[in-house]
DNA sequence: GCCAACGTTGGC
DNA sequence: GCCAACGTTGGC
């Protein structure tokens, strides 16, 4: 069982709306790096905390798990969508989402808080220009934040 | 809105 | 394969 931090933004998918649907496809993700993460590591049951990003006040705001391995990115297929992809087709899909589900909402832990803590200094979250919306978090620090939020 | 940092594209 | 130009992310 592993662990990871998946940034949202909360206009599109919050907390709140993971708690009111229960489970959604993690659709969206452009990046090769954090496609991959889901294509190649996540399981059932992973871990994740939520991320709120691009917001008034950016931290983490809940827990959510790994309920459905990668499969395609329904929005890539949707000329409507700004996720939409003219390159990949239904044969060869360029872009997947695992399905997360709700474990709980938790206090607000600002990005300012995270910053604060010597124990992680070396989270990929928090190095200098680290854009990735999906992110391994090392069971030493989904401890100890799991300390400060709870 | 600004801007630093990063990722992608495309000409050569 | 290099790299400049461009686009995006995301905190502030």
């Amino acid at each position: 069982m592993a662990y990871w931090l998946m940034k949202s933004e909360p206009k599109e998918v919050s907390i709140d709306d993971l708690m009111t649907r229960k489970t959604v496809p993690w659709f969206g993700v452009r990046n090769y790096q954090a496609r991959n993460f889901m294509r190649d590591a996540m399981q059932v049951g992973d871990q994740a905390f939520f991320y709120h990003s691009s917001c008034a006040e950016p931290g983490i705001a809940g827990i959510c798990e790994v309920c459905a391995l990668a499969h395609p990115d329904e929005s890539q297929f949707d000329p409507a969508s700004p996720y939409f992809d003219a390159k990949a087709t239904r044969d060869n899909p360029r872009w997947l989402c695992v399905d997360m589900q709700f474990v709980r909402k938790t206090r607000l832990l600002p990005l300012a808080e995270l910053r604060q803590q010597a124990e992680l200094t070396s989270m990929l979250l928090l190095q200098r220009g680290s854009r990735l919306s999906i992110t391994p978090v090392t069971p030493a620090e989904w401890n100890h934040i799991l300390k400060r939020l709870l």
